[in-house]
Order: structure tokens, then C-alpha cells, then sequence
DNA sequence: GTAGTCATGTAAGACGTTACATGATTCT
DNA sequence: AGAATCATGTAACGTCTTACATGACTAC
């Protein structure tokens, strides 16, 4: 539950409602979960349950009301305490690696075709990542600090889509090269 | 559910049974779903209920009985269509990087630990990945093609290790020369 | 007037994980 | 004798996604 700890992290930057929290979330290629990620709320009701965050209903008498929500100092020992925690490698789920494992059945060239398609995917997502890093730069509501940190995450992201565009870049060559089958022989 | 796509694979590559097939899966880092992945017998549960494979017990009478699945016609066209399938991005769940994100939390100092002590988990992964790399090379029962496309798959992983060790000794570096505060201002 | 955004929430499902249960065989 | 591995399966759980429901306000 990733999400718990996103959201604490970010209720620490500033105090902020589930509606702007979501908005955050599903812009972010980093805070990654779905665009309509409803589990922020149940999340947000639980967290108030534990203690680990307050709201105050701001313009009362709206509808719905609009709860803003901020970190108590129970939620704060929280956050500290997870972000001691020794690191985890990153959970990598390429589906398109588990496509190409099992690509030799497909007709030639079909995985050549699909590469190419791959690789114009990634430019897209390098550039816009290296957009949501231009941007970042000017975000006001965050501390030189924070804006820092999160240069540098939107620069990994662009930095892994390039590394695997670069990958996709030495298959097709080889694929050229020689078909398929012979690959193998160049590397023994 | 990507274990449907995987275990026709698997089965395509040939006949084995679901505990083969978790093997497998658990000891390889691209089909990388837990360890204990007893969903690969309901999903194999399913994929007979649908067609997509069969199943014969060898060696009868014994305890548990030992099924053997295999490929059918209809389950080759499943694979075969889903190789097809326009290729989708990665999905990085990078959990170090939503606490890279809200480090500035942190006592100075701590952060570089953190990143060290993450260094150290990716060399360790990087070796881990060269080392399967290597070993694919002496799978004997896979044909040429499927040994080429291994070992370029488990590349991949390696190349995405090395690409966020690099990152890691970028924001390291950094945070030598300047504290985080004012990391911003050599961007600007 | 209808589409979009603001704003909160519930419920059901998909997917993956963990724990448990059973019992045979093989290794130490 | 006890532990590990072989081998299959069920059940509960955790996490994330999708769909739905409500209703106000704003823009075209």
C-alpha cells in the first residue's frame, strides 16, 4: 500500500482535499495509480480513523463538503518512519519483455514491425517527460528542495524510457543483421 | 493478467506441468510474480475450462497426480494473437522513488545513506541479472531463437539496473557538492 | 441545455500474494 | 527422524481498477 505512504508525503507538503490529491496522483507518472483512483478516499477515511491525519470542512455548508485534510504528528512519525526504510529495488513490469520472450513465434519481420511501434511509444513518453521535469521547475507551491526532488524523479523516469529505447535500438539493429535464429551465434 | 499470457508461452516453449511452470516463473526476473504463485493452477484451471490447453496425468496412480498441459490449437491463437498486440510502456513501480520524492523530510546525511545502501542492492541485482544472462546461453532445451531472445530479455533488466545505479551516482555526486536546497539552482 | 470540472463517496471486480492443507518421495 | 523437494489445490487477503451514484457550479 504505496499509496498510503504517497498520500501522508504529500499532506506533509501541504494540507490539501482528496479531489486535489487525486488530481496530483493521476497526473504523476511516478504516484502512477489510476486516473480515477477512488482508493484515496477510503484510504484518507481510514488514515483519519488511525489518527494520521484531521480535516476541517472549508466553505461549510456546500455540497459535498469539502474536506481539507493535513497530517497530525502521528502521521508525520509515520512518514519519517517509511522513508528510513531501506530501499527496494524497482518492480519493473515489462509486458512487453514477456511479448518478446515468446516473440520467435511470430511470422519474421511481424517482431521487427512491433519494435518500431515500440520504440515511437517511447519518444512520446521521453518527451513528456522531460516536459513534466521542465515543468516541475516552476511549480510555486513547493520548496526549492522538494522542486529539486522532483526534477530529478521525472529525469529517472526519462532516463529509464531512454535506457530502453536505447535496448530496443541494439535488437532492431541486430535484427537486421541477421534473422532470428542465427542471433544467438554472434554472442557465443 | 499477464500469468495467462506467460503460462501459454511457457507451454508453447513445451508441454510441463503448473509446477514446472512455477518454477519458472519464480526464479525468473522478467516473469517475476511471487514466488509461491499459486495462481498459476487456477489460471491453468481456467485456460482447460476455455480450451486453450489440455491435460495428461503421467505417471497414474501416483499422489498428487502429476499433469502434464499442452498447447491446443485454440491456446496457440490466443499467444499468437496477444503477441501481436501493440506494444504498451513499462510499467515502473519504482517504490524508492516515491520516498526519493518527499526525502527532503529527512535529516541531512540520511538521505545519502539511503542512496548508498540502494547502490549496493542494484550492483548486487546487476551481477544477479548477468549471471542468468550467462546462464540461458546453456538452457538446452530451448531452440537457438528462444536462447537469443533470453538472454536479450534478461540484458534488458540488467541495462535498467545499471541505468538507475547511474542515477543514483548522479543525485549522489549532487548531494556532495550541495545540500538538497540548493541542488535547484545549478538546474536553473 | 449539455458537457465538463469540482467534490465526495460506495461497490464490485481484477490481479497478485500469503497462508494453509495434503501427502509422497528424496536427501541428510 | 526430520527436513527439503515434489506436486496439487483452496481460501483469505491486500492492492489497484472500474463503474456507479450524487449533486453543485461553470463554460460553451
Amino acid at each position: 500500500m504505496t499509496i498510503r505512504q504517497a498520500i501522508l508525503g504529500l499532506l506533509f507538503q501541504q494540507p490539501q482535499t482528496g479531489y486535489d490529491l487525486k488530481k496530483t496522483i493521476s497526473s504523476s507518472s511516478i504516484l502512477h495509480w489510476s486516473g480515477n483512483n477512488n482508493q484515496i478516499y477510503t484510504t484518507l477515511i481510514q488514515l483519519k480513523s488511525e489518527g494520521c491525519v484531521e480535516s476541517d470542512i472549508s466553505e461549510p455548508g456546500g455540497y459535498p463538503a469539502r474536506k481539507v485534510y493535513r497530517l497530525t504528528s502521528s502521521g508525520k512519525a509515520e512518514l519519517l518512519n517509511w522513508l528510513s526504510t531501506p530501499p527496494a529495488l524497482p518492480e519493473m513490469k515489462n509486458h512487453f519483455l514477456i511479448q518478446f520472450l515468446f516473440a520467435d513465434t511470430l511470422p519474421a519481420g511481424k517482431l521487427a514491425e512491433i519494435l518500431d511501434a515500440y520504440a515511437e511509444e517511447l519518444s512520446q513518453a521521453i518527451a513528456f517527460e522531460q516536459e513534466q521535469s521542465r515543468r516541475s521547475l516552476s511549480e510555486t507551491n513547493l520548496t526549492p528542495g522538494q522542486r529539486a526532488l522532483q526534477q530529478l524523479a521525472a529525469q529517472n523516469l526519462a532516463d529509464h524510457y531512454t535506457c530502453e529505447l536505447n535496448w530496443v535500438a541494439k535488437v532492431r539493429k541486430g535484427l537486421n543483421v541477421s534473422p532470428l535464429t542465427t542471433l544467438l551465434k554472434e554472442e557465443e
